[in-house]
DNA sequence: TGCATACTTTGACAATCGTCAATATACAAC
DNA sequence: GTTGTATATTGACGATTGTCAAAGTATGCA
């Protein structure tokens, strides 16, 4: 409830079947993924950090935790699908992969 | 990535400010709640019984938990404001909360 | 080779989690 | 009151989690 305007609720269309247990086994990760306070912070600054991407170096001051909580966060969040790391010499540059939101929205708005 | 027919990622509106602390800490737990198979298969039924509603005692069998653990696991549910429930005689009967779900939609959208 | 920087892995710790059996509570009917 | 059914709470267990210090790995450069 953070937000001033939210979307508008949706009705339920019901269409869909109900949740297998495959299903909620390849969802619930995701969601365990953003389930951490930090990790979510995490998550929303590398993924607007874009195309280009931030380095995880400069994620350990803003979040006030060591380099090595947040390379562990940061794998989480890989496992999950949620972001992506490119080398460039000693540097990694992690970015956001947007369509790994998609079985989150189409939960949502099942 | 269960779903044949996704939404299409939406590119970034970069719009918004970064989360907060306070924004992480009020999101993550619905993050949570969801965060195990079986409670987001619970989350599921509950919700796709509409405004009817369903009794807690028909959840054991499906989710094949006892009825403690089910207990526990819509308290969850409950404390995240994902379901509530209404009493009727003996019965409780839970119903998912659709609103809850908006603060969820805002930052996949963001 | 050596050194410096960026990042990962290991190991440990307290804290939390998912689960169930046992027990307790709430309500209805008698 | 008692009895029965539906649900919640307690207490315990192993498993997992978030965190950091310490050590390890990888890359670039002199």
């Amino acid at each position: 409830m953070y937000y001033e305007h939210m979307p508008a609720p949706r009705p339920l269309p019901l269409s869909s079947r109900p949740l297998t247990n495959q299903q909620s086994a390849a969802l619930s990760p995701v969601f365990a993924a953003l389930s951490d306070p930090v990790r979510l912070r995490l998550f929303d600054l590398v993924r607007r950090a874009g195309t280009t991407g931030v380095c995880s170096c400069d994620l350990t001051e803003p979040l006030k935790r060591s380099q090595p909580t947040i390379s562990h966060h940061l794998k989480v969040l890989r496992d999950a699908g949620l972001v992506q790391a490119r080398r460039e010499g000693t540097w990694l540059w992690y970015s956001g992969v947007e369509e790994s939101l998609s079985s989150v929205q189409s939960f949502i708005l099942r």
